[in-house]
DNA sequence: CCAAACGCGGTTTTCATCGC
DNA sequence: GCGATGAAAACCGCGTTTGG
């Protein structure tokens, strides 16, 4: 324990956040380095750990995916130092087996979108990488860290069809980019495609996309509780229960009751 | 009677707020 | 400013309840 902590801090003592020492960094700031990395931070305590998490079992959404055991926080840190990444090197651990690896390269675009300075070329050179390499993006937390930020800042001033492609792809991951890319949108208090989507996928059959919509739509509650009300007396009696539950979490008891009891009146 | 549904608790990280 | 604190968020699993 103490040991990763100790190792922690020293990553976080290079120089990587110095602007002056830029053309140093930029010679270490490869896929190589990032993994070399990785690896220092590696425990068997947290592989255990993390394939218990993701489902692996055969038939299982995580099935046949690598994980090396690194601890989310500490890849998350590592994330933010390497955010200057050039985008091939990115590339390159989006190309990887293993999947903390490829979290990593979803976490340095995510960390680095979260920046309101993020340059617009930037920003498109990663929406533009993530959709491209999108079978890449095999699990809920890669399209988690996609999304949450990233995909939704960069399409925010532009047209919003690939979303609803997406929503309407076979792809479960490509369907859970859609809905959760809505996710900056309604912090900027514009929810039409939440909805709109929502009502795509509002009978997907799978678990993890139900997730996704109730957590965007209970979100979306939060800025106007209006149009949920409005889309679960259309859809409460027929939805999946977990969508359904998901989104009205925040409701008081009463008002859960009512429209978890749609389905048998 | 069994499977689905429910609600809660545990995992971890991040964000907002509070008081010094 | 800054550390402490609490809330909330993805997820899962588990024990209990419900209902077809």
């Amino acid at each position: 324990m103490a040991k990763l902590i100790k190792a922690k801090k020293r990553v976080i003592e290079r120089p990587v956040k110095t602007k002056a020492g830029n053309s140093i960094l930029k010679k270490e700031l490869t896929a190589k380095n990032f993994i070399a990395q990785l690896k220092n931070h590696q425990s068997d305590t947290e592989l255990k750990k993390i394939q218990r998490y993701f489902k692996t079992g055969v038939g299982d959404y995580g099935h046949g995916d690598k994980f090396m055991g690194v601890k989310t926080g500490t890849l998350f840190a590592l994330a933010k130092e390497f955010g200057e990444m050039p985008i091939g090197e990115i590339e390159k651990l989006l190309e990887s087996p293993i999947h903390e690896v490829r979290a990593g390269a979803v976490s340095i675009m995510d960390k680095a979108s979260r920046n309101k300075k993020i340059s617009k070329e930037r920003l498109k050179d990663f929406f533009d990488l993530y959709m491209r390499r999108h079978d890449r993006v095999n699990n809920w937390d890669l399209c988690d860290l996609g999304c949450l930020y990233m995909t939704g800042s960069y399409l925010y001033d532009k047209p919003h069809d690939i979303l609803y492609k997406l929503a309407r792809s076979k792809n479960i991951w490509e369907r859970r980019t859609a809905i959760l890319s809505t996710c900056y949108f309604i912090r900027k208090g514009e929810m039409t495609d939440t909805f709109k989507i929502a009502e795509i996928l509002v009978n997907d059959k799978e678990d993890l996309i139900h997730k996704a919509t109730g957590w965007m739509l209970r979100f979306a509650c939060a800025k106007d509780r209006k149009r949920l009300i409005t889309f679960l007396d259309k859809h409460a009696a027929t939805m999946p229960r977990t969508l359904l539950r998901y989104s009205i979490e925040h409701f008081n008891s009463k008002e859960r009751e009512h429209y978890l009891k749609m389905k048998t009146a």
